[in-house]
DNA sequence: AACTTAAACTGACATTTATCATAGTTTTCA
DNA sequence: TGAAAACTATGATAAATGTCAGTTTAAGTT
């Protein structure tokens, strides 16, 4: 049972730096032995920003919103991160402080892993390095992919754009609702706009049947036009 | 004089990747030996969005506009380089296409560096790459911040945002003038508005004395404003 | 200098989005 | 189970922003 966590665990590394052959068995070793396997309620906080990290957190199970607040109070969620992602990299390698909070979105698991172990692979391990170095420009390009998203899209269409994603990424059932429940606020949070904007447009395209609603539960019903929407 | 361009060269790429001791002569030597030194018109383009790119480019003076072209035909600004910046990092390091295009805003000078060498270094030298990536997260930071403005703040707030960026990161001259002069459609493309909204604003500015125009050129007179307006 | 073109500006109006108020609905938990 | 709290929903209205149309000004060009 342990054992089952330590291997998933090291898959989240493997996964993350998509790098299998980059870390040696040794290596990978030495980063499962010192893990710290944590469990979160819907609504805890792993880390907030501006808080010092001394490591990275692997999501096991769950998801975690991060967000950042602006000024006004509002909070914009940059990214939705799930099992198999590493959380805090960024300010662990720019040896910063988290430029935003990680929230748990369902009940979750993550474990920690120092970042002792992890910056000294760095120093040691080029092809490690360059592994990491290629995933956080892949971050980078979504990330500019986001910022043209949010000036020049309408709120409508990135609303249709975010229930496409979570399709995507998190998957739907037998009954084809989406795997992933956010509240209102949470999408509105992700879509950089109001909750009663979000949900003003939700129940616009129930009406016209683009998708549907059980309580939480969404189910996309006609993807092909949510497509089109979001390109337009 | 050749050799003040290479020298100048070779300080770009230690100034970007921030590692005068992460790169060996050698290296750097190699780097230098297979620049090529390129002019180019305002207007004209390094390279455009989806370009598979064989190696990076160093500004050695004037300024490019890094933007992305959305469905709906507006381009939109999500960087602005000046020299010493190094441009297409991203693309070369993911071996992907580029995913934003490089146009000059003035007159410029650029050098070419192909990926080879950089690769090489990359795979060899763990202290560069650990500096490439420190660098890379620093440039991921910058684009969360901006996904939440471009989400959060006005399009007011957002103009004087760039004011003040184009003040710190450009300077002004002797009358207080700022030294990269956009026109306004570009200044409408980096904060992700409208041409007409941004002259709107800006017109509005120069009305409350926050700032002044002098044809192209822009001076600000009441940063504290600005900069109290961009928080609110 | 006269001509041509592009850029800057302004007004009127349409559209989108936010805000405030309020009511219905679900969830929580004592 | 039943009340409180949190979430979802809708209407009315205000504010922000975009669009179109037209004018003025500046910048090149021959």
């Amino acid at each position: 049972m342990e054992d089952g966590i330590e291997t998933r665990c090291e898959q989240c590394i493997i996964r993350q730096f998509n790098s299998l052959r980059a870390m040696s068995k040794d290596e990978l070793k030495r980063v499962s032995d010192t893990k710290i396997t944590k469990v979160l309620k819907k609504g805890e906080s792993i880390f907030q920003e501006g808080e010092k990290l001394n490591g990275v957190f692997c999501v096991r199970d769950g998801v975690s919103k991060l967000s950042k607040l602006s000024p006004n109070g509002k909070d914009q969620i940059v990214k939705l991160a799930t099992k198999g992602q590493v959380l805090g990299q960024r300010s662990v390698i720019a040896e910063e402080t988290a430029n935003l909070s990680a929230v748990a979105v369902n009940d979750m698991q993550v474990c920690f892993i120092p970042k002792e172990g992890i910056l000294h692979t760095l120093n040691t391990n080029p092809n490690f390095a360059v592994e990491v170095l290629r995933h956080m420009a892949h971050d980078l390009k979504e990330a500019d992919d986001v910022i043209v998203n949010m000036s020049q899209k309408t709120v409508k269409q990135r609303v249709a754009e975010a229930f496409l994603y979570m399709k995507k990424n998190f998957g739907e059932d037998n009954d084809g609702f989406l795997l992933l429940t956010l509240s209102r606020e949470d999408i509105a949070n992700v879509v950089g706009t109001a909750t009663e904007s979000c949900i003003r447009i939700i129940s616009e395209f129930k009406k016209e049947k683009l998708i549907k609603a059980s309580g939480k539960k969404i189910a996309i019903i006609n993807e092909k036009a949510l497509h089109d929407l979001m390109e337009r």
